[in-house]
DNA sequence: CTAGGATCCTGTCAGC
DNA sequence: TGCTGACAGGATCCTA
């Protein structure tokens, strides 16, 4: 799930809890999800905390750097010394002494960002906890359902130099547009959905941030690259900008749910995305109803109204 | 080189 | 209730 904006809310969120702090032990508790050495990193202090495209950097005192990408279903969870059980659930029928006892978690104890479930609030670790970095005031926990993401020690000067990091495209508010289109260009038989999911072509935008400049552009998402007009391709940076900077402003897709600990989701989707899951609801724009289909092998939202397949402007 | 599909892994949900 | 298959906010590897 997280993409740019999430990484960058959850990079946001995370360094006012863990910058200046030092690493004291970090238990694998699954070892596809930490790549390298852990011995290295005992008594490393955390210095800055950078972002690239949706991967996060985590710079040590001693040179090293962490290198963690959350792919599909990765969480970041930080909860100061005394939190690590949770906080209770609200709605139980909290009689129980046990519960009671439990602090709430708030922004000033615990930070959750991420793939959204119950994790953000409810006890760690859990089966889904895949490390644990302990600190000198708290608790950092990996979480991952489907193993996809993980966490990579580097030294900091190799990190330019990691195959991740080394082909990674412009993010939308830096790229230079005649690179861009000329890449339309010359995939021209690419739908333009899976050219904007190619972290190669443009750095930071998934499913959601795709499906809403793509919207926003007013394009149907299998056109083929080769048909997009330099006016839809600036359209389609602006809306990749445009709702990628809403998202990030409201912060993220999915933060805070421990606030109401309630289960419900964030709040980006509820109140800013115009088609992304709002298959079967009323266009924002026109009224008619939001289609899901399948592009680029990912399920893909539109309004064949505002964004036809046949036909230009 | 390109483009599409399979794949890594676990959990959830719809449909029988 | 239990089973089955589809699918999931990512990226890479394999194939043609």
């Amino acid at each position: 799930m997280p993409e740019l904006p999430e990484v960058e809310t959850i990079r946001l969120g995370l360094k006012t809890f863990i910058l200046g702090h030092q690493l004291q032990t970090i238990k694998v508790l699954c070892q596809k999800s930490f790549l390298g050495p852990t011995d290295p990193l005992i008594g490393a202090k955390i210095i800055r905390l950078r972002r690239r495209g949706k991967a996060l950097l985590v710079d040590l005192d001693n040179s090293l750097t962490l290198l963690i990408h959350l792919r599909m279903t990765g969480q970041l969870i930080f909860r100061s010394t005394g939190t690590e059980k949770g906080q209770a659930p609200l709605k139980a029928s909290s009689t129980k002494t046990k519960s009671l006892s439990l602090k709430p978690l708030s922004d000033d104890n615990a930070f959750a960002g991420g793939h959204p479930t119950d994790s953000f609030y409810s006890p760690l670790p859990n089966t889904q906890t895949r490390v644990i970095l302990k600190l000198d005031h708290g608790t950092l926990f990996f979480n991952d359902q489907r193993k996809f993401g993980f966490i990579k020690v580097l030294p900091t000067v190799e990190v330019e130099q990691d195959n991740f990091i080394a082909s990674l495209a412009a993010e939308p508010w830096e790229i230079d547009f005649s690179d861009f289109y000329r890449i339309l260009q010359r995939r021209t038989h690419s739908s333009i959905k899976s050219l904007l999911l190619d972290q190669k072509v443009i750095a930071g935008l998934g499913n959601i941030y795709a499906d809403e400049a793509l919207f926003f552009a007013g394009v149907h998402p299998a056109r083929l690259a080769g048909t997009i007009t330099e006016l839809e391709a600036h359209r389609l940076l602006d809306g990749a900008i445009f709702s990628m900077e809403a998202s990030i402003k409201s912060g993220g897709s999915t933060m805070k749910t421990y606030v109401r600990a309630d289960g419900s989701k964030g709040n980006y989707l509820e109140q800013f995305a115009q088609v992304f899951r709002r298959e079967g609801l009323p266009c924002r724009r026109c009224g008619h109803e939001i289609e899901k289909t399948r592009v680029a092998g990912r399920g893909t939202h539109f309004c064949p109204i505002c964004q036809p397949l046949k036909g230009e402007l």
